[in-house]
Parts: structure tokens; sequence; C-alpha cells
DNA sequence: TCTGGGGTCCTAGGACCC
DNA sequence: TCTGGGGTCCTAGGACCC
């Protein structure tokens, strides 16, 4: 079968499912995201009709469009619709790679005897998930994960598209070379320095030149793009997707955080690096895990935007260990800026390097080293949030 | 009131070891 | 003593995705 490999993309899903419920808002401009410093989420089409795109600041958005509803995202509606769409792909086939809350691969190979040919099989699962969920979506078929994502693009809204390998150069050659799966803006201006603006542009060099141009991984990654021969196989659940798929992310946790008002006040600063640390923290233990880095980021007013990371001994899953690793990352930090206090914008913490933690992994105490207690501390507090919610609980530090 | 929050992967230099 | 290479770990930064 020449084209197996569908790409299903909901139709603005936060937006939309916002409207379902009500649906007075339908033909009106709705911007989901976009509140006090925060960027648009999801636009329905009415306001994307003024110019408002996902990834603008919820500022741009307001000064196109001032009359449109802002609301902010509820993942307590949209995370039950999406696994349950999730899991309408899967009684089609069970070769499905989610890799967001609103979009998946899905391998039909093994649906076709069934369900016939791949187009007939996005139709009726568009037909599937308007009637069970009432939203659109749209679907690229295709024969590998970036031109079936590409097509499904270019479907929106509610529609499908097809590009097979032997249309790939007439109709893939002549767009901007943005349009691939992978290249970005800083790739994209990196190439036009070069002079090359179209995908056809990039695939008149050889794979060699463009590693030479470009680095070995890039150059290589790129070459397979512009002729539409990157990979076909796809990751059944997926990974990296928060509480997703088959399960948590594989390799760190982090949360982060933009402050309402820039901050200058390195005590009230802490005390947003401790509340981070706790919810990651508490994240690592519930999916038992270990992690053994400790990585603080910090954006400054001008939005420039350091890290700096310290990996312990031992894995860890002790909230006030990471904690105490954090907190001299994220002073080492505001120190490098100079003695007068720096307004920061925000503020983050990431656990890297996670481990499964194998069952009855006892922690490990350094001889002559008493354990302090905050393990138990820890898991008292998740019993008590997991019964009463966060509010319930919080460290007196915070209080 | 310019510019979120959750991730993954790659690069590159230095330390350290063989 | 000098020269050299490869591998792994750690750190910092950056690109990319939704």
């Amino acid at each position: 079968m020449p084209c197996p490999l569908l790409h299903v993309d909901m139709d603005a899903f936060y937006a939309s499912v916002m409207i379902r419920d009500r649906p007075e808002l339908q033909h009106v401009p709705v911007v989901v995201g976009g509140g006090h410093r925060g960027v648009v989420l999801s636009a329905n089409y009415p306001a994307r009709a003024y110019g408002i795109r996902s990834g603008m600041s919820g500022t741009e958005a307001r000064r196109l469009c001032p009359g449109a509803i802002t609301v902010p995202p509820d993942f307590s509606v949209l995370t039950p619709v999406s696994k349950a769409i999730m899991e309408t792909f899967r009684t089609v086939t069970p070769v499905v790679e989610v890799t967001s809350l609103d979009e998946a691969f899905l391998d039909v190979r093994g649906a076709v005897r069934l369900f016939g040919p791949p187009e007939a099989i996005a139709e009726r699962i568009r037909a599937q998930i308007r009637a069970e969920h009432g939203i659109a979506c749209s679907v690229g078929i295709a024969a590998s994960v970036s031109v079936a994502k590409l097509a499904s693009r270019q479907a929106k809204p509610d529609g499908v598209r097809v590009i097979p390998p032997e249309r790939f150069v007439a109709e893939v050659h002549p767009l901007d070379v943005g349009v691939l799966y992978g290249v970005g803006e800083a790739t994209r201006r990196r190439l036009a320095k070069l002079g090359l603006v179209t995908v056809g542009d990039v695939a008149t060099f050889s794979r060699d030149q463009l590693r030479q141009m470009l680095g070995r991984h890039l150059g290589g990654h790129l070459h397979a793009l512009v002729w539409g021969q990157d990979r076909t196989e796809l990751v059944p659940g997926g990974a990296g997707v928060f509480g997703f798929g088959e399960g948590e992310p594989e390799g760190s946790m982090g949360a982060q955080h933009t402050l309402a008002v820039d901050v200058r006040d390195r005590a009230a600063l802490r005390r947003e690096l401790l509340r981070l640390t706790a919810r990651v923290v508490a994240r690592v233990r519930g999916a038992s895990r270990r992690g053994r880095t400790v990585t603080v980021t910090v954006r400054f007013t001008d939005f420039t935007t350091v890290q700096r990371s310290r990996t312990l001994p031992e894995p860890t899953d002790v909230t006030q260990e990471v904690y105490a690793a954090a907190v001299p990352l994220l002073d080492g930090l505001l120190d490098e800026r100079g003695p007068r206090p720096v307004a920061v914008r925000l503020v983050g913490v990431r656990v890297e390097g996670l481990r499964h933690l194998r069952p009855g992994d006892g922690r490990q105490l350094v001889l002559g080293e008493r354990d302090p207690g905050w393990s138990d501390a820890d898991r008292a507090v998740d019993r008590a949030t997991d019964r009463f919610g966060h509010a319930a609980v919080r460290r007196a530090s915070l209080l």
C-alpha cells in the first residue's frame, strides 16, 4: 500500500471543545489562552479571520480583535475528550502514535481489509469523531510521517488530503521549506542566507553537500525530508506527551512559571522555585521514577533565558534534595548578573535522567549520614494531596 | 500588558579514562 | 617523553514540536 499513514489533527481543538458546549459562540471570535502575559493556544475560525493565530501573544490577539471572547483552557474537560478521541482511533487500528492532546498518527495497513482504502478510513474516522465528540478534524494521508503531517495541514479545515510518493515532488517542492516538519524559523533563516527558500531549492543539493553545509545530522535529516523519505514506522503509544500515550514522559519532567509581574526579591523567587520543585518531584514520585540531574531555568525581563544544571551522585525522588540542589543554581544565575538584584520574568525547574524505581529499591544512605526523613514527609504530602487536593497541603515556607 | 508550558533531541567543549 | 585517538559523562545552549 503506497500510503499507509494517517495524520489526524483536530481543527482548533481547544476552541472547538469549548464551543461544542456553548453553541451560541460558534460564529463569534473565540480565543483560548492568551490571558495576562500568555499566548494564544487556540482560536476558532471566526477569530482566525482577524489574523489571530495560536502562539501569538494575548496582547497581539486583543489588538487584532478587541471583541473576541477569551477563555482559559480547561484541561479537566480537554484531557478526557482527547483520551476518548484516541480510543476512537484505536477502534480502527492498534498502531496509534499520539503526539499531543489533539493529534496522532495512525498506521492503517492492518485495517484496509476491514474498512477499505485509507481515504475511506479517514472519512470513517472523521464521521465518528464528529458524531461522538462533536468536533471537526482533518486527515493527511501519505507514506511517511512528515508528509502525512504536511498533508493534514493542507487539508484544514475539515478535510482530507492524500500526497502519494509519486506526487510529492510536484506538490511539495514548490513550497517554502518551512512547511516541512522539523524545519523551524532558525533553520529557515539559515537556509535563506544560502539562497534556499523552497523545498525544491534544498533538493538540488546532495546529502553530502547538505551535511557539509548544515552539519551531519541536520543535513542528513533535511535531505530525507525534501525527498519525502523520513520515518515510516510509528511508535505505538507515543512518548513525551504529558500524562499521555501509554504513560509518562521518558526522560525528564519539569515545571516553569511566568510570574504575574517581574520579581527582584530573591526570597520570593526561592518560594516560587520551591512550589515548582514540589509539584515536579511529586509527579516524578507518582510515576515511580527518580531523577539525577536538576536544571533551573531563569528568564529575565529582557527575555534572555539561561539554565544551570547539576547532576547528583544518586537519583532522587525527594523534594528537599532536588530543592537543595536547585537553590544554589538559582542563586548562581542571579549573582552572575551582577550585585544589583535583577528582575526575573520566569522561573523553572526540571528533573532529568529519569529512571524507573525498581521495587524494593531503598534509599542509599551514605555511611555516617542520617536519613533526614524527608522521604517519609513527601509520601505523607502525596497521600494528603491525593485525598484533599493541592490546596489542602502546602509547605510552611509557602504559606 | 509584546512573547506559555510541556517536552525531545542535537551540538560542542572540557574532564577523564583507556 | 611526545603524540594521538576514542568513548563517556557533564554542562550550557539552542532548535523544534504542539
